[in-house]
RNA sequence: GGGCGCAUAGCUCAGUUGGUUAGAGCGCCUCGCUUACACCGAGGAGGUCAGGGGUUCGAGUCCCUUUGCGCCCACCA
């Protein structure tokens, strides 16, 4: 017998690592066509991706598995179409949450960042990421991610860090950085600005305070001011009321005084103010909330900080200073109620700012940042899109990125942590002149003194991952990587960091390359459980890609997250379908076990020199390669419109229903009819399995591979060594050539046509059999009737539709047409053809005749149907095609019921 | 407050130039270990495509509208 003696269960555990081994060790991940490598072409086109870099602390989750799908297979797809394929990994230093994990380490030994000092603290950061860094691209790697790992970059890397100290540098020349206190989102636990996008908004249940804002030099004259932060009336400068007020009128231009500081300030009228909110009278607090630190702003208010870095109260707050901010909250309020001041509490929904790392409560505070001036970058950025640069898959997205950028402020990249690309601005001690530059000066730049101090602060993680798809390549640097690979072709994320990352991406490519980055912007949704409930940790509800990869195989997961999901759109995952999924990878693994054995089964060489004598194709051939013919249609304009689902749901309905379910049946058959039909057949089943195996790699790249292996080898033991669709058997699939369109023979539409019909009898057969409860091995004899035509077919396909409907070959007559219906039998009307099985004994007649009344009714409201619509103005305005089909379905319809009119008794 | 999206079978979802009998997986019911596969095969039940209106020869698909969900942005103290 054969080599070929594969378990009857595919084993992914035992396949996977040693096929990912193989891949990488010659070299498939690399571009085919090299800039740096002798021999380079410059006209083949490259196809670039550059991974969205997950956290380099971090640890494997969906959302990476998604990405990875996704993009490994436009990288997978592009690869086998010819493109030079590069997808460049990465891992991001991820400032916030690189820098707390090793604090929460040191807190565990009793230190802290401040005890070790700067530059031990980095070192540490630096031995932590040495440790733990590595972890998540090995997980990326499980997931079958093609990328060049020796293009491998690390947004601290050196490399990079130049480019992010260059881009500094240019903005700073051209004065599109600026340094300035602002009012900003400052995070008190982790004593840094962040960023407006940064600070995540929920809605919780808190109180409104109403208290009196008494009139300097009055008695009993008070406004009434509601406020859901009552700490901040430390930092009051004036209290509002609307010009048009009556109630307030009177107050305006008066002095309030600042409950239990005494502090005098002033009303003011600002149309800011709405009348029938709260009191209608508004506390101004241009220190601690960004509405009225414009409304300070109009009446040229004083800013006072009421808070210091760690969110306590200042001396400014008189009594209340060094207390926590919570707590000064409560006792500030109980001291007014103590002195009257108070008027009452009332139950308020609260949005309340938290942070998006650690969830504490964000403080609105002045702080001194740098910024980038955003307007000039956003303005390109938004043409691009506009103008058609880039392109949004989905492109509703489109709209909700113009009106991001639309409404975009002022961008605060400082942060002061420790972790991440120091800002290159030194302050001079002597002259107090600051300079920016791209090599560390050990002067200042304006008066030559050493007295000089860098700026402690370091950048926003996203400046740095702004740059990512030209700074992974070698920018500033002119490298040829960069010349060759730049820009890059499509930007595969998910839709929640379309602004955080995508975004600043196209400003920086645009300002610092003068190109846009990419020319396809590719968002995926959300992963959410089978129930659409968003995965955390608290609900319990989270699955790990690692464990359903173990237990159920990784082109399960990936064909699942790429199968039934829609671009732009969350999807919910259960591992239903994954296991559903798994079966699938089966099931190919099983199909292949049988196209071995019966490829084996064929003759050494065409019996006939050409092997094309009539009737060696037969009808079932002709179907298969019809219905491939569409699918290598379909497939390539789904990929072309980036509906990958689709196309991989188009595969697999091609693969369990035409080509398992039918063909596979029927080639048993065949492979016993002749030995020119046994070497045909077997010639087509490889052709046309190893086409499938092609198209479903980019999708299901383990299995595939798995299986091209031993197809190619049992094909290169058979003396006929039988060729794949296209060119010569690939040393390995990922690099194999994709499928391309095949051509329309002629023919196509008739032979579908004539497959559909034998298989609606078959089914019509196996049906009727379901309902007498004939025994399933019982082998029927049968009396086909049809047109002289179709009964030269029929006759030529006996042996399939005796084996496919379990009916006695022997006993089967195929006639042209028939007078009298045989005794004892009862029929079965499919289309054109009648067919007479021995039944009636099984049967009561009425239950006949209802049974045939039945379908007799339905083809009549058909007719019905067709009738009404072909005299309709449907026959003369649409297209001719179209309606002479329809003239058809009218005329089958019409032979059923004449015959089963006929068969009525 | 501004913007965007969704509503299709019991559940989770496909259905993209409008084409006339709306699909899948899971679940359910009946059979079946026929030499690729029980991670399987055969048959079956199950949908007025949220409601209303419009455009069209033709609408799940395009337009308007109502209802109900969801998301993003802004942040009225």
């Amino acid at each position: 017998m054969s080599n070929y003696e594969l378990p009857k269960t595919y084993d992914f555990k035992a396949t996977e690592e040693r096929i990912y081994a193989m891949w990488e060790k010659n070299g498939y991940f690399q571009p085919r066509n090299d800039p740096n490598k002798p021999g380079f072409d410059p006209t083949v086109k490259p196809f670039v991706i550059t991974i969205p870099p997950p956290n380099v602390t971090g640890e494997l989750h969906l959302g990476h598995a998604m990405f990875v799908s996704v993009e490994d297979l436009m990288v997978r797809y592009h690869r086998m179409k010819g493109y030079s394929a590069l997808w460049v990994p990465g891992t991001d230093h991820a400032g916030i949450a690189t820098q707390l994990m090793v604090e929460r380490q040191l807190a565990k030994e009793g230190s802290s960042r401040e005890a070790i000092g700067r530059e031990k603290f980095l070192e540490r950061t630096w031995q932590w990421k040495a440790e733990k860094g590595g972890k998540i691209t090995q997980q990326i790697r499980r997931l079958g991610a093609s990328c060049d790992w020796t293009r491998e970059r690390f947004t601290l890397d050196e490399g990079l860090s130049k480019a992010v100290r260059e881009a500094f540098v240019r903005l700073y020349e051209k004065g599109l950085v600026y340094r300035g206190p602002r009012l900003i989102n400052w995070s008190p636990g982790l004593k840094t600005a962040v960023s407006d996008l940064e600070v995540e908004y929920s809605e919780e249940p808190g109180t409104l305070y109403y208290f009196k804002y008494r009139l300097a030099g009055s008695q009993d004259e008070y406004i009434p001011v509601a406020t859901t932060r009552p700490e901040t009336i430390l930092a009051d400068t004036a209290v509002a009321v609307h010009p048009d007020d009556e109630r307030y009128q009177k107050f305006i231009g008066k002095k309030v005084i600042v409950p239990m500081l005494g502090r005098e300030i002033p009303v003011i009228a600002d149309e800011y103010v709405t009348r029938d909110f709260g009191t209608g009278a508004l506390k101004i607090t241009p220190g601690h909330d960004p509405n009225d630190y414009e409304i300070g702003q109009r009446h040229d208010l004083p800013v006072l900080s009421m808070l210091d870095k760690e969110a306590r109260v200042t001396a400014l707050g008189g009594a209340y200073a060094g207390l926590e901010r919570f707590e000064a909250r409560k006792k500030l309020w109980a001291d007014m109620k103590a002195a009257g001041l108070v008027i009452r509490e009332e139950p308020y929904t609260l949005n309340v700012p938290r942070s998006q790392r650690g969830g504490e409560i964000i403080e609105p505070m002045i702080s001194e940042q740098w910024f980038v001036k955003i307007a000039p970058l956003a303005e390109k950025a938004l043409a691009a899109v506009q103008n058609g640069d880039i392109k949004i898959v989905p492109d509703y997205f489109e709209k909700v990125y113009y009106n991001w950028m639309e409404n975009i402020k002022d961008w605060c990249i400082s942060r002061q942590l420790w972790w991440g690309h120091r800002i290159p601005v030194w302050y001079c001690a002597d002259c107090g002149q600051q300079s920016c530059a791209r090599q560390d000066p050990s002067a200042c730049a304006h008066c030559g003194s050493a007295h000089i101090q860098q700026d402690p602060d370091v950048l926003d993680t996203w400046f740095s991952s702004g740059l990512w798809p030209f700074s992974t390549l070698g920018w500033p640097e002119k490298t040829p990587d960069l010349g060759y690979f730049y820009p890059t072709s499509y930007m595969e994320t998910g839709y929640d960091i379309l602004f955080f990352w995508v975004a600043r991406m196209i400003m920086s490519g645009l300002e610092f390359t003068e190109a846009a980055p990419f020319h396809t912007i590719y968002l995926h949704g959300l992963i959410r459980d089978e129930h659409g409930q968003k995965m955390s940790k608290t609900k319990g509800n989270v699955i790990d890609p690692l464990i359903v990869m173990d237990e159920l195989g990784t082109d399960a997961l990936r064909f699942t997250l790429l199968v039934g999901s829609t671009p732009g759109k969350d999807s919910n995952l259960s591992l239903k379908k994954v296991e559903a999924n798994r079966n699938f990878a089966n099931k190919l693994w099983n199909a292949a076990r049988l196209v071995i054995t019966l490829l084996q089964k064929a003759p050494a060489a065409p019996p006939s020199p050409a092997g094309k004598e009539t009737g060696v194709s037969s009808l079932a051939d002709a179907f298969l390669l019809a219905r491939l013919k569409t699918l290598l249609r379909d497939t390539e304009r789904l990929f072309q419109t980036f509906q990958y689902g689709q196309a991989g749901q188009n595969i697999y309905d091609f693969f369990w229903n035409d080509f398992a379910d039918w063909y596979l049946e029927i080639a048993k058959l065949q492979m016993a009819q002749s030995d020119s039909r046994a070497f045909h057949t077997a010639g087509l089943l490889v052709q046309v399995f190893e086409t499938l195996l092609r198209l479903l790699h980019p999708f299901t790249p383990f299995v595939t591979e798995e299986i091209y292996g031993h197809l190619k080898n049992a094909v290169s033991q058979h003396p006929a060594h039988f060729p794949p669709q296209t060119g010569d058997w690939a040393e390995a699939l990922i690099i194999a050539p994709w499928p391309e369109s095949l051509p329309e023979a002629g023919g196509e539409e008739d032979a579908l046509r004539e497959f559909s019909l034998f298989q609606e009898l078959v089914r019509a057969i196996r049906n009727l059999r379901a309902e007498k409860n004939v025994k399933p091995g019982l082998k029927l004899p049968a009396t086909l009737a049809e047109g002289a035509e179709r009964a030269g077919l029929y006759n030529s396909l006996k042996t399939e539709l005796a084996a496919l409907a379990g009916l006695d070959e022997s006993r089967l007559t195929i006639l042209p047409a028939l007078t009298e219906k045989p005794a004892g039998t009862v029929a079965l009307v499919v289309g054109p053809i009648q067919i007479y099985l021995p039944l009636a004994e099984m049967s009561d007649p009425a239950e006949e005749r209802a049974r045939l009344t039945k379908e007799l009714a339905e083809a009549n409201s058909q007719i019905a149907r067709l009738e009404k619509l072909l005299a309709s103005d449907f026959a003369s305005k649409a297209p001719a095609a179209l309606v002479q089909k329809e003239r058809e379905k009218l005329e089958t319809y019409q032979r059923s019921a004449a015959q089963l009119r006929e068969q009525l008794p």
